[in-house]
Order: C-alpha cells, then structure tokens, then sequence
RNA sequence: GCACAGGUGACCGAGUGGUUAAUGGUAGCAGACUGUAAAUCUGCCGCUCUUAGGAGCUACGGAGGUUCGAAUCCUCCCCUGUGCA
C-alpha cells in the first residue's frame, strides 16, 4: 500500500509525548496535531501543560487553542476538526503526527464514533433529575426496559453512561447498542504508526508531582482567578484537573498545600487511567521511558524513518 | 512527674466480650469506556496454599492474666497528645 504516513505518540500525561513529537517533527518536517480535550481550549495554559509558546514556533501546531472556555467541545467535534488538519497537512506533502493523551478523542479520529445523535443538554438534565430524585437504579431499570443490551453494558452507577444510551434511544429511535453494531466510521487513507510512552510508574508519578508544584508556582491560581472573573465560576472546562482544586482553594474549601496534594493526586490518577485505556490500543509499539530520553527519541526516529522509506519500495 | 485523653492493617478512622481478617474513607494495583473523557464507573486490596468451594497462618503498642472465647475486661511496662506542675 501507499498510503501516506500518520504517525501518533500515545502515553500518559508527562510522559514526555511532546518532547518527542518535536524532535521527531523537526526531523521529519512534521506539524503536530494535539489529542488532548482541554488544550483545545484558549486561554487555559498554565494548567493543560500545552506546549509553550516556543515549541509551538517550531512548527505548526493543530486542535491548540481552538475554541473558547466557555464552549462546549466533545469527541466528535474534534474528530471532525483533528481530520481535516490531518488532511491539509498531508496536503502540503507533511507529516502529520497526533501527540494523543485523550484516549476518547484519539479513538475518535483513528476508529471514528458510530452514528448517534449529538448532546441534549435538556433532555441530560432532565434524566438526571430524575436519578438524583428516585435513585441511580431507577434510570438504569429504565435503561434496561429500552435497550436491554446496553443495560446489561453499563454499571447502573455509571449515571453518565446510562445517561447516554437513553438519550440515543430516546432521540434517535435506536437502541445505542443496534448503532454500535452499525460500526464506526475509521479514519481512511493513512498507514498509521503508533509509538507508545511507558515510563517507570514511580518515575512518571515523581514527575507528574513536581510538576503540579511548578504549576501553582507558575501561577495557576492568579489564572484561574481570571478565569473565573471573565466567564464565572460554572464554566465546565474549569472543572477539569487543576483548574478544579485551584478553583476549591479561591473559595477557601483547602489551604494551598492541600490543594497542591490534591492536584499531584489527581494528575497521578488520570496518569494511571490514560495507561489503562492506551494498553487496548491496537499495534502500540512501547518504548519504557520517557519522551525527552535521548535513546527513545533516536529509536523513535529511526522507526518512522523504515516506515517512511517502506511507503516508496 | 501527678491528671486526663489516646495508641487499630500503607495512612486516616470505626469498632468496647463471640457470625471480626476486623465498617468506612484515602492511597495502591487491575479493569471498563462509542459526542461531559483531565469525565464517569467497576473489581481487588494481611500472608501462604487451593481441585476456587475453601484451608492454614499472622494481626488491633508490648508482656502477662481473666474467660469456652479478647482489638474489646484486669495488671504491669513502653510511647504520644493536652492540662497541671
């Protein structure tokens, strides 16, 4: 086949997927498409750890800085928005390379998602009214009545995925699990190499705390103060890692200690769950370390290379 | 050094004679994930075996004791916190 080449760096957050998206894209005359659901946001820096604005000088960046903190952004606005980028790059003959922390968003623009219906915020707010009035049970008996499959799918504790599938029955007349079985609509037209970050546990953990310390010292509670003043207080993308803590510690719930525990935590946590969903990603090729290893990088490099020069035998 | 209050599994913290390897919570590990995903949720979590139903061992500061039976009651000792010296 030759088909052009998408490479994608997958890996927990401060595993160094940058670090080597850039050596690999300078090199390789690549522009770098971010997989991650809040750096798509302007005007949150400090806390997404996006790259700085050198790095960004370097070479193009995509899906960075998109929309507003106060819009609203899902997997499939990015999957539509992370294609056409992947498009155009390959249209000025580049390298397009997906530097992938969001598991859902990077699934979405590599196997796409099936063909649901979008969000309705009132038809959500009224099923989860009634969850919290009768009981999580109550909706997935509910659930379970429309489309026992999905029921049988889906914890009843999981509110938000019961949430969900009804909203699929109920909108679009189509139990979620007979669309599912519809498939999903790939990405077409690339060969996709998929280079994974697999750091020590303790090392990765010891950097993800030094550098949440580093975040409030940068000021993550003056931007998050911003933040608040220009769009309040319920803007969801506030309530994301850091922002979240930052935001609990202005309205004096901790003292600042705590809230540094609790992001170091938090970043540990997401770090693990990232691992957890990459793992079942199909043809990963691991390297265990991190992306800013120069033994890494170079192995890395010379993989992209043989795939490279595979396309033109 | 007298007076109280305490010492419980990695940590916090319930439990005041027996269905207690010991409620919860946190951390840790593993897992799920199809339009909130930095979200949401699940399982395991003293040790060793196991034909997976269980079996054995070690545990509630230490040492004794009472009792058929003790994390729980008694005695002494060690340690910690607060108050008085």
């Amino acid at each position: 086949m030759n088909l052009p080449l998408l490479v994608v760096i997958l890996g927990p957050t401060g595993s160094g997927k940058t670090t080597l998206a850039l050596f690999l894209g300078d090199r390789l005359d690549g522009e770098i498409v971010s997989c991650d659901s809040l750096a798509v946001y302007r005007e949150l820096e400090i806390g997404t750890a996006k790259p700085t604005r050198e790095e960004r000088q370097r070479m193009p960046h995509h899906l960075i800085d998109l929309v507003s903190p106060t819009d609203q952004f899902t997997a499939g606005d990015y999957s539509r928005c992370a294609r056409k980028a992947i498009h155009e790059i390959r249209e000025r003959r580049r390298l397009p390379v997906v530097v992938g922390g969001t598991g859902l968003y990077l699934r979405a623009l590599l196997e796409g998602l099936f063909a649901g219906v979008p969000r309705s915020e009132d038809l959500r707010s009224r099923l989860r009214e009634r969850a919290t009035r009768r009981s999580p049970e109550y909706l997935h008996r509910l659930l379970g009545r429309i489309d026992p499959a999905a029921a049988k799918n889906i914890h009843a504790n999981d509110v938000a995925k019961v949430i969900r599938a009804l909203e699929v029955v109920i909108r679009s007349g189509h139990p979620i699990t007979e669309l599912w079985r519809e498939g999903r609509d790939p990405l077409q037209g690339f060969r996709i190499l998929r280079l994974g970050l697999n750091p020590d546990r303790d090392a990765l953990y010891e950097r993800l705390n030094q550098r949440a310390r580093e975040m409030f010292s940068a000021g993550l509670i003056e931007e998050t103060r911003a933040l608040q003043e220009r769009y309040g207080r319920n803007v969801r993308s506030l309530r994301s890692l850091g922002y979240r803590q930052a935001s609990a510690y202005l309205d004096g719930a901790f003292p600042l200690d705590k809230a540094i525990l609790a992001v170091q935590q938090g970043h540990r946590n997401y770090a693990k769950r990232q691992l957890t969903w990459f793992r079942r990603e199909p043809d990963v090729q691991w390297r265990s370390g991190f992306g800013s290893d120069l033994q890494i990088q170079r192995e890395c490099l010379e993989v992209v290379k043989h795939e490279i020069a595979r396309k033109d035998r």
